[in-house]
Formats: C-alpha cells, sequence, structure tokens
RNA sequence: CGGGGAGUGGCGCAGUCUGGUAGCGCAUUCGCUUUGGGAGCGAAGGGUCGUAGGUUCGAAUCCUAUCUCCCCGACCA
C-alpha cells in the first residue's frame, strides 16, 4: 500500500480526552475515531488489525470443531422475556422499540438467540454434542465506558456455545475451549493467564477469565509466577484434561477471589500484577436450555435438556489489551501476527529519481514475495516518516536513501528491538525470510 | 449513579477572576530556502467561543437552564 494513497490520519499531538497509552496510540495511530462515547469508527488501519485478531480467533475456533454463524444485533424482546432476563438486565441493555411498538433491544450477548436456534433445530442425540460461534458486535450501555476500545459501549465479540448430552460432555467441550483459548492468546503475542472465576450460580470449577498482565489493566491479580515464567502449552501433553489440569492447578486469582492464605503459602513464587480481562468461559448447565426448551432425544429415547456453556472473546478489546502489553514512547510495536502490514517500507528522499526507483523495485519485490509492505512514498521529511512508523508500530522498518544507495545498502530497522542494520537488499529480503 | 473537571478554527491550548467585539503553537494552502530521525522564513485561508434563554449600550467573559465529553469510585467481555 502507498502511504500516499491510503488513509492513515496520524496525529502528532495527543488528544486530551485519552488518557492511557492504548487509547492515546489508537488515536493518533489513525485506527479508530471516537463517536460517541465509548462508541469509535475503526478506520483502516485499525480495522485491518481487528480483522487479523478476529481471523486467528476463528481459525482457533474453526479448529476444535466450532462452527461459524452469524446472529443478529437486534433481537426481539420476548426472546429475553422467555428466559427472564429481560427484566433482570437492567439499563445496560439498551433497549429499542420498532415502528410496530414491539420491544426490542440491541444484543449485548447471545444466549437466548442461540438456544432458541439450537432448540427448534436439533431433536436428537446425532446431532448433539455442538458448539457454535459468532464474532459479533455486541451494545452493553456502561455507565461510564472509558480506556478507549477496551471499556466501550458497542464492542465486538466472539461468542460460542457448547451443547452436549451430559456434564461430562459439557466438560470436554470446555476442556476444548480452553485450550483453544491458550492457543489464541498465544497467536495473539500474549501471555494469558486462566484465572478461577466466579462460576454463579451453577457452582463447580468450570469458570475462568482469561487475563493478561499490563500496568493499565483494571483488575489487581495473583497468581503462581509459573504462569509468568512457564509455558506450560509445549510441554502439556495430547490428553484434553491433563493440559487444563496443568494450568488450573496452580493458585491464579483475579482481585475478588483472592486467598490471602493460598498466597501466604507461595511465597516468593507470588506474582501480583494489574491485568487486563481478554476471555471468559464458562459452564451454566441448563439454565437456558431448560427455559427456551432445548430438548433432545437420547438412544434410550429420553427427553434430554441439553447442558450448555458460552466462552467469550473481546475481539475489539483485544486491539487495546494488545497495545497496552506491548507499546513505548513512541508508538506501538505490534507482533507480527497482527500487525497491520508486516514491513514499513520509507522513501526517504522522494524529489530524488534514484532513490524513488530503488523503493520502487523494493517495494514491487516485497509486494511480489506476498509481504504485506507499507510504502511511504509522501513527499515529507525523513523525520516525520520514521516518527510515523515508529507511532504505527510495523514490525520492520526498511528506509531508503541516497546516501545508502550510494553505498548499495538500505536500513532496516526492528521495531521491537529498536536494532538497525544496514544490509544490502538481498540481505535484507533474506533477513524477513524471502 | 455519587464525587470532580472540561467544552474557544482539524489538533493542543491561552483569554473568563476584573465584560469592550478572539489569539498562540501545530496542522492546511501558496512561495522561497532546506532535505537521513516530527525543518526555516514569508504570506494566506479557517472559529456566530457546546446549545438555549437572560442581564447589559456591549457577553467567550456575568446569571439560569440544558447537552456533551473526560477523570476518580461502585459495576462489567
Amino acid at each position: 500500500m502507498r502511504l500516499s494513497a491510503y488513509f492513515l490520519p496520524t496525529l502528532k499531538e495527543t488528544p486530551t480526552e485519552a488518557k492511557i497509552s492504548s487509547h492515546r496510540l489508537m488515536l493518533r495511530a489513525g485506527m479508530i475515531r471516537q463517536s460517541s462515547a465509548g462508541i469509535y469508527s475503526w478506520l483502516p488501519l485499525g480495522l485491518k488489525v481487528l480483522n487479523k485478531i478476529g481471523e486467528i480467533v476463528r481459525e482457533e475456533q474453526d479448529a476444535i470443531g466450532c462452527h461459524e454463524m452469524l446472529m443478529p444485533t437486534i433481537q426481539p424482546a420476548d426472546l429475553w422475556r422467555d428466559s427472564g432476563r429481560y427484566d433482570d438486565y437492567g439499563p445496560e441493555m439498551l433497549r429499542i422499540r420498532d415502528r410496530h411498538d414491539r420491544d426490542m433491544l440491541y444484543g449485548p450477548t447471545n444466549e437466548e438467540q442461540i438456544t432458541e436456534i439450537f432448540a427448534g433445530s436439533v431433536k436428537s442425540y446425532r446431532d448433539v454434542p455442538q458448539m457454535l460461534y459468532h464474532i459479533q458486535w455486541k451494545f452493553r450501555d456502561e455507565v461510564r465506558p472509558r480506556f478507549g476500545v477496551m471499556r466501550g459501549r458497542e464492542f465486538l465479540m466472539k461468542d460460542a456455545y457448547s451443547f452436549d448430552m451430559d456434564f461430562d460432555g459439557a466438560r470436554n467441550s470446555y476442556n476444548k475451549m480452553f485450550v483453544a483459548y491458550l492457543k489464541t492468546y498465544e497467536r495473539l503475542g500474549l501471555k494469558a493467564i486462566p484465572m478461577a472465576a466466579d462460576p454463579g450460580p451453577i457452582g463447580g470449577d468450570m469458570s475462568h477469565e482469561f487475563m493478561i498482565l499490563a500496568d493499565t489493566g483494571e483488575s489487581e491479580i495473583a497468581c503462581h509466577k509459573g504462569f509468568v515464567d512457564n509455558d506450560w502449552l509445549e510441554t502439556a501433553g495430547d490428553d484434553l484434561q491433563t493440559t487444563v489440569d496443568t494450568f488450573t492447578e496452580k493458585y491464579a486469582a483475579t482481585d475478588e477471589k483472592r486467598d490471602t492464605d493460598a498466597e501466604a503459602a507461595l511465597g516468593d513464587d507470588l506474582v501480583t500484577a494489574r491485568a487486563i480481562e481478554v476471555g471468559h468461559i464458562f459452564y451454566f448447565g441448563k439454565k437456558y436450555s431448560e427455559k427456551l426448551g432445548a430438548i433432545v432425544t437420547d438412544s434410550d429415547g429420553n427427553n434430554i435438556t441439553v447442558e450448555m456453556g458460552s466462552y467469550g472473546i473481546g475481539v475489539s478489546r483485544l486491539v487495546g489489551a494488545i497495545i497496552e502489553a506491548s507499546h513505548d514512547e513512541a508508538g506501538i510495536i505490534w507482533p507480527d501476527s497482527v500487525a497491520p502490514f508486516r514491513v514499513g517500507l520509507i522513501n526517504l528522499k522522494v524529489s530524488d529519481d534514484e532513490c524513488v526507483t530503488a523503493c520502487d523495485d523494493l517495494y514491487a519485490r516485497l509486494t511480489t514475495a506476498g509481504i504485506d509492505t507499507l510504502y511511504d512514498d509522501r513527499d515529507t521529511r525523513a523525520g516525520a516518516k520514521f516518527a510515523d512508523m515508529d507511532l504505527i508500530g510495523l514490525p520492520w522498518q526498511l528506509a531508503i536513501g541516497p546516501r545508502g544507495i550510494k553505498n548499495g545498502v538500505i536500513e532496516v530497522k526492528n521495531r521491537k528491538t529498536g536494532e538497525r542494520q544496514e544490509l544490502s537488499v538481498d540481505d535484507a529480503m533474506n533477513l524477513l525470510g524471502v
């Protein structure tokens, strides 16, 4: 992409309303613009990242046999009256009335909707277990939206739902999701720690929040330091339950679940930090299947109310969370997997024909090699280009100027380490794995 | 929802206390000089000061109401 033709409105100065790094950087990097409190437009660069995260989430859901679908944002109130949540939900739910005076709502979540669909379509044990998900915009009318995209009112969320014949099946579905989540966060370049969460009225140990450590996190957490130091996912075996046990047997708790005795027992192995919740999975049994009649017949002809679980990942929140976990004074530092472009190519002197030719050639080579490149061919000063590249945080910066051309080299900078080296074009391509 | 703060060109701010008809930096446009880490000089364009009432000869400034946004807390992916 040629930057001269792109839409990337970066800001030199920080908008006054943004207080935390990720929010400031997203505004400055031209990723988002605020529409109203907690509601944002996603500009091209921001949308690219959002989509990349969504794609990784999607791949890991598909990999465990969870099927993508898409449910509406607007739902009928009657559906929620059936589950009893229409009155329970409170002012966080945005209630709407259509032209026929029917009560509608902008969905804050989709348990009712999915259960109704399942109940109407699945009648036999032969079609169970089933796992379905969608990635859709939700709305929760937060009293106080804040932290930019991390606590918005409108947010993009992946929510999945599992349906099983019995508790053992539900546990298996839960475990599959648990491990899929670990893999998802790892691919996003995040160290997410599963922490025991409030399981609600069902009880048991089947509810976990996935937290990533960041100074601006909303809650104060404590955990065994093994969660920070180790990567148990690599050492975990094939057995699902064993893998899940590896991650759940060690102490890890969000602020409301902390246990001073357990923490004292850990001694030097205790780590306390602030963290951001980026996912939540839980088993809730027959809570909705009972109310909405999700009943199937088993092999003996008995009617069985299915066991359900739901599994959320805050996709839009992750954009902010990743930045919180990965930035410096100059700007964002994207993990390779979600970077909007892999390479930023800087033409240091657009008035120099030789330099332009060299840049155009390299751009063509990169593009042909399938490397998504943002090519800064604008007629501005070098300093501004470097500053913008640092701000938007692409993993690699390649800078070409007359001085380097004379010596047959270009400058290659690694955004994360800050390391700069002068290489020939071929060596630079090798470094990028081409 | 309790407590606090703020709305003035696209962005960041001053001016408000003490009323006199709006200013600075950045950005934008043009010209010249520059050109390898957010350049310099000169010129230009752009604001009915959140909105609505009121006080006054005169309101960004004083009074009243209202809307919006931000921060701290309680609540949530």
